[in-house]
DNA sequence: GCACTCACATACTGCGAGTACGTACTTTCA
DNA sequence: TGAAAGTACGTACTCGCAGTATGTGAGTGC
């Protein structure tokens, strides 16, 4: 009869299925994918507030109003489950970010407005927990960095491109993945010393600074006509 | 009658304790330390190739020929025995960097040495593992910091401070921290990568090159009469 | 040599991830 | 339009593992 658990736990999930209108098929698909999103909704939540490890699945499916029948259907495990939260954490976070940058057209400008997009990002509990801190540990390195080059990576290539041609630099592409990789871990590391920060906003300003601070250098460097370094060089 | 176990387990712990001279008292206190010790070198081991979450307490203890018993009169549970490890790598990571810049007397220099031991350091799969990649789930964020704050990143404070004053730069003690935590974050990233990559060695020569060029920025402002920004900006 | 306690060993509990299987509602096709 | 097939779950269980309660013999202080 497949009745509806009567759990007492406190809805995490407002919503009784509105139907929304999925293309693919009928009402089975609206539910099956209403469903679906209910679980991953209410994942990220216990998961950010509670950490991966002490976020149970019980916990998780009673949230969501269904039962673990319904989340082992929709995915392979725990995990998968994780991931499929830490994607769309990634999604809307890069978009966020891209936002921020679409129609600079200064590439300093974009990089600082950039920068500014992901260290409001980086302050987010869920983006720090679920991406910063979680993610390669329970999605293992390797997987954690194929999923990041498809989002939040990928923009911080970008706009080094774009500040690399203004300055009249050419780099083969494993430095400017190495450029991209070191200031990404810089932001990284410092979005999460801001975020545990007394005063977020002072310490945010000061990283702005900071990094500002090298941009600057590479300006100089840019002005007195310095080459770039295009391979490897012997001590 | 406290007897041995007799696990089939392959000994991880080839020494049957040899009765080193602890200072304090006599044969108990030695042979305490000695497990204590055995259990540290195995949970090491056995984190860091199947991780936290997989490396189960009966085979740690299977491993260092003990019970749990005795894990849990040495340690608190499992997330103590791993910040006893983390510890430990963090202690012998830092000395082996303390070792690579100590009489190195030109700043610069000091920074490129630190640089090369930190990324050697990075490429070891027990720091990668335990510190970097599993630290901040494991422990929380605040204590993860807690305790790099005592080792490696101290060391990297030190570092940059020789260089400041190399360049005659004054900075804030908070605009220190920040550049500090930028450069952490920035090596821990590309160290990542590195060891990721199918060509460590020249990675790990990108990294310095990368790095090398971002401090040569920092000569060419420092040459230019460019000030440090020691407080808030505006924009 | 005697009490004491430290450094363990043994046996158990409870929680939580994953599995096996059952079932009602949908969609499909005759 | 009705039967067959498949989908989207629900229910009830297993099993591994962290943590606990308790016992015990070998050191240690007196």
């Amino acid at each position: 009869m497949a009745k509806s658990p009567k759990s007492s736990v406190s809805k995490l999930v407002p919503k009784v299925p509105t139907l929304p209108s999925v293309p693919g098929a009928g009402r089975r698909a609206a539910y099956s994918a209403s469903t679906k999103k209910a679980l991953v909704e209410v994942a990220e939540v216990l998961f950010t507030d509670h950490g991966y490890a002490n976020a149970s699945l019980d916990a998780i499916v009673a949230g969501a109003q269904v039962t673990k029948g319904a989340l082992y259907h929709h995915f392979s495990g725990k995990q998968a489950l994780f991931e499929a939260v830490f994607e769309r954490v990634e999604t809307e976070s890069s978009k966020s970010i891209q936002k921020a940058i679409k129609n600079q057209k200064d590439p300093w400008v974009k990089a600082r407005s950039g920068l500014r997009a992901f260290l409001a990002v980086v302050q987010e509990p869920r983006y720090r927990r679920i991406v910063v801190q979680e993610g390669p540990s329970v999605l293992g390195y390797e997987r954690y960095r194929e999923q990041e080059e498809r989002s939040t990576f990928a923009t911080v290539v970008e706009i080094l491109r774009a500040v690399l041609e203004a300055g009249q630099w050419e780099l083969d592409e494993d430095m400017v993945q190495t450029f991209a990789r070191i200031f990404f871990g810089a932001m990284s590391s410092a979005g999460e010393s801001v975020a545990g920060s007394d005063d977020a906003t002072a310490a945010a300003e000061r990283v702005e600074v900071a990094i500002g601070f090298i941009i600057a250098g590479f300006q100089a460097l840019a002005d007195a006509g310095v080459e770039m370094p295009t391979g490897i060089v012997s001590d």
